[in-house]
DNA sequence: TGTAGGTCTGTTTTT
DNA sequence: CAGACCTACA
């Protein structure tokens, strides 16, 4: 049972305040999803609300998940039948529901954003444009805008005037949505503009909803996109029961179109709302919170609020100034596994947050050396492995063979000799023709002019194996797992693999294991009468599956969590660590330059920090690193501003040495600016704080230990390249600066002669010996002069 | 015509 | 470091 006297004054308000628009401004940690599940509880079990007449939107599938599984112990099993979901999954739901009224395919396929770019590059390839002047990539991007826009293909091209790119990419747009239509597929963004068009247009069907959706409401309602906020205003105008909650201090994915204009402007929308402010935080230690709320008021744009907690101050806030990547993961791992010795904690209730996908790298090397169990979450996706996508691709085409996108993946994959001028030959008829070329191939592939009688062959094998997987997957015949175990097998797949013997090859073999047990699972979650049991309900649920979606569903249990700023939102933990907290990397390089035009793109990433350290409960660990690598090149850094702007008196600040030598490039260095081995000019040039803290190594056979173990990190992996040896007889190369036996000039170390080289252009390394000292160098980043 | 290498290039964040 | 493109072979 549940009493709504648990609650403080303003959360009881939130929640009972069922009829009419409200406006919950609820701040990090204020206990949130508690006012949600007890206002849902409350609204079926006092107000006697069915739950079916609920429609509740999350972020995640998970928070959905367990929002349901909550009300469902408040209030019992009636609760299991609200609708709620991600606003993906519920209008995904809703689009298969009403497909026949919305004149689409119940099957249809939803591409991810490879799948989208893989169908934009091959349009631009067909209307050979280059990927200079169009990367597929930003044209991608662009079309995604304009939707998020609401602006169709005929806007789009009346707008683009006579500007001739403009008119390109209209065309491509055009081009993009012509081929979504003929592959009956639709994109993450349709599923989101779809219903908003379909109901407009379908009058008698938006009421039907309006009827069902009596009561909707809204969470992270501070990232809804425009799209997404038509469509809520669609179902909820009439009735206007519409409950939103959201914290515009945590609007962190304006970059994928959030639009805050959808929060600040709820009151106008719809002027009778009531608003209540959720401020007193539950979860973080007063020192943390001061941090928080002091970077934070940096902002300008925003409604202005101050969490305040009745917590006690607790420990000071650490921040680590470490050399470099590797020494600050090294400093992170071994800090919190000393909070957890030292305080009780389980390495659970442990997580490391960092800006970008890339630095957990570093992290996982020094989890795995220390032998500390840990789970990545967002990074490479299991379902975005290639082995799985190919196998999915299998699968998604055999309940939409019209999936031109999925079944170019597969066509020569495992090779089976069906190379690009074949391929290309079946798309060029395919597009004359108007046909999808799985159709093509299995029914008219003698019609494609052209084709070698070895192609053929090779072709009419693969309709063999198609039409044979397709009669597999016809209703009745096969229980999912044994149809996903004859796709490897008859696919060549797995054989595949086998043949290929690698190591790698064995790890994607148990991956696909893994895939077979999932699918499985989900076959046994769901009866065979289950409306959600067939291949096609699982497809959707794996491209909507959320990153936060892969939390283990044991809980956390005892392993470290990793993962970005962007999918910690709405989590906590006792312990939090952020790490890369430098400028151009955390703000990014990118959002510094945008900010010159404006000055809101600094401002989303401070948010970010904000709900980075808002995760916090007890501890708050912060670092950064001198230097890093970037793009495998070591790069100096600098303090992110943001560390800054936390007062002085919260925090302790320790150093970190660097076992790393300090030959970097400035901050800001071009790549291509750098020391070519031709004319013996140093460049790089600008002013690094270098030599600080180099312990460097004592004898070139030392370095090579080091190197190895990959505290030099480039090096790690070197053997490539050629390796001379000294030898002590012949005469240096007198036209090369940098042959062995010749001398060169160090701005730390002075004079020394090089006794080795390995590597070429920009990965060249010489070993110098500098007195008793040898060091080995980069050439690339040292700053060298010939001697 | 297909495939296997080698090279170039570029990176935020994600439903 | 990887993915996509390009070039040189079979």
């Amino acid at each position: 049972m549940y009493s709504l006297e648990d609650l403080n004054p303003e959360q009881r308000i939130a929640a009972e305040t069922t009829e009419g628009p409200l406006l919950i401004l609820a701040g990090a940690g204020s206990g949130k999803t508690r006012v949600l599940t007890y206002r849902i509880a409350h609204m079926i079990d006092a107000l006697n609300v069915a739950p079916w007449n609920i429609l509740a939107v999350t972020f995640t599938n998970k928070a959905a998940g367990e929002m349901r599984q909550r009300v469902v112990d408040l209030v019992g099993p009636v609760a299991e039948r609200i609708w709620i979901g991600t606003f993906h999954s519920v209008c995904a739901r809703l689009l298969r529901y009403e497909a026949e009224a919305f004149g689409l395919h119940r099957d249809f396929t939803i591409y991810d954003e490879e799948d989208r770019r893989a169908l934009v590059r091959r349009i631009l390839n067909a209307r050979d444009l280059s990927d200079q002047d169009y990367p597929p990539r930003a044209v991608a991007g662009q079309i995604s805008r304009a939707k998020n826009m609401m602006i169709d293909v005929e806007t789009y091209a009346r707008q683009s005037g006579a500007d001739p790119h403009k008119r390109q990419i209209a065309d491509v747009y055009a081009d993009y949505e012509k081929g979504l239509r003929a592959n009956k597929a639709l994109d993450f963004d349709d599923l989101i503009v779809e219903p908003v068009r379909a109901l407009r247009r379908c009058p008698e069907i938006l009421e039907k909803y309006r009827q069902r959706f009596k009561y909707v409401l809204i969470d992270e309602y501070q990232d809804t996109n425009r799209p997404q906020y038509l469509l809520t205003r669609l179902l909820a105008e009439e009735h206007r029961n519409i409950c939103v909650v959201g914290d515009d201090d945590q609007s962190i994915y304006q970059f994928r179109g959030a639009d805050l204009r959808n929060i600040l402007d709820f009151e106008k929308d719809y002027t009778e709302t009531a608003i209540v402010r959720l401020e007193q935080n539950y979860r973080s230690t007063a020192r943390i919170l001061a941090a928080a709320n002091a970077v934070i008021g940096n902002n300008l744009d925003r409604k202005g609020k101050k969490l305040w907690t009745a917590d006690a101050d607790g420990d000071m806030i650490n921040y680590a100034e470490c050399g470099d990547d590797r020494g600050e993961a090294r400093h992170v791992v071994t800090k919190i596994e000393a909070l957890c010795r030292d305080e009780g904690y389980s390495r659970g209730e442990a997580a490391i947050l960092y800006r970008t996908n890339a630095q957990s790298r570093q992290l996982e090397e020094e989890l795995r050396r220390g032998g500390i169990p840990y789970t990545i979450i967002g990074g490479l996706r299991f379902y975005e492995r290639r082995e799985i996508k190919d196998v999915l691709a299998y699968l998604r085409l055999l309940v939409n063979p019209d999936d031109d996108v999925s079944l170019l993946r597969v066509l020569n994959v495992p090779k089976r000799g069906i190379g690009n001028t074949t391929i290309e030959r079946l798309v060029s008829y395919g597009r004359q023709q108007q046909r999808q070329l799985l159709d093509v191939i299995v029914h008219e592939r003698e019609q494609v002019q052209g084709l070698g009688a070895r192609a053929m062959k090779s072709l009419g094998e693969f309709a063999e194996i198609m039409e044979a997987l397709l009669g597999a997957a016809a209703p009745g015949v096969m229980l999912l797992p044994e149809l996903v175990e004859e796709v490897l097998e008859k696919s060549g797949y797995l054989e595949a693999l086998r043949t290929e013997a690698t190591p790698e090859a064995e790890a994607r073999e148990e991956n696909l294991g893994e895939l077979v047990s999932s699918i499985a699972e989900y076959a046994s979650e769901h009866g065979a009468d289950d409306e959600d049991a067939g291949l096609s309900a699982f497809l959707e649920e794996v491209s909507l599956m959320t990153s936060e979606d892969e939390v283990d569903a044991e809980g956390r249990g005892q392993t470290l969590t990793l993962m970005t700023l962007h999918a910690a939102k709405g989590l906590e933990f006792p312990v939090i660590a952020i790490c890369g907290l430098e400028e151009e990397l955390f703000p990014t390089l990118r959002s510094i330059d945008e900010s010159k035009t404006n000055p809101g793109a600094i401002e989303e990433e401070r948010r970010l920090f904000y709900v980075g350290i808002t995760r916090a409960q007890k501890h708050l660990l912060l670092a950064s690193a001198s230097s890093r690598y970037v793009f495998g090149q070591s790069r100096m850094m600098e303090p992110s501003r943001f560390v800054a702007e936390i007062p002085e008196h919260l925090v302790k600040v320790t150093q970190v040495e660097s076992r790393t030598p300090s030959w970097g490039t400035p901050p800001g260095a071009a790549r291509r600016q750098r020391w070519s081995s031709g004319d013996g000019k140093s460049s790089g040039g600008g002013s690094s704080k270098s030599g600080s803290s180099s312990s460097g190594s004592s004898s070139s056979s030392r370095a090579k230990h080091l190197s190895t173990a990959g505290y030099n990190a480039p090096a790690a992996k070197a053997p490539a390249g050629v390796h001379y040896e000294m030898d002590e007889g012949s005469a240096p190369d007198s036209n090369d600066p940098l042959a062995v036996g010749r001398w060169v000039k160090h701005p730390n170390f002075g004079r020394g002669m090089i006794t080795e080289r390995e590597g070429t252009g920009e990965d060249t390394k010489i070993t110098v010996r500098f007195g008793s000292m040898s060091k080995r160098i980069l050439v690339a980043y040292a700053q060298l002069e010939p001697a």
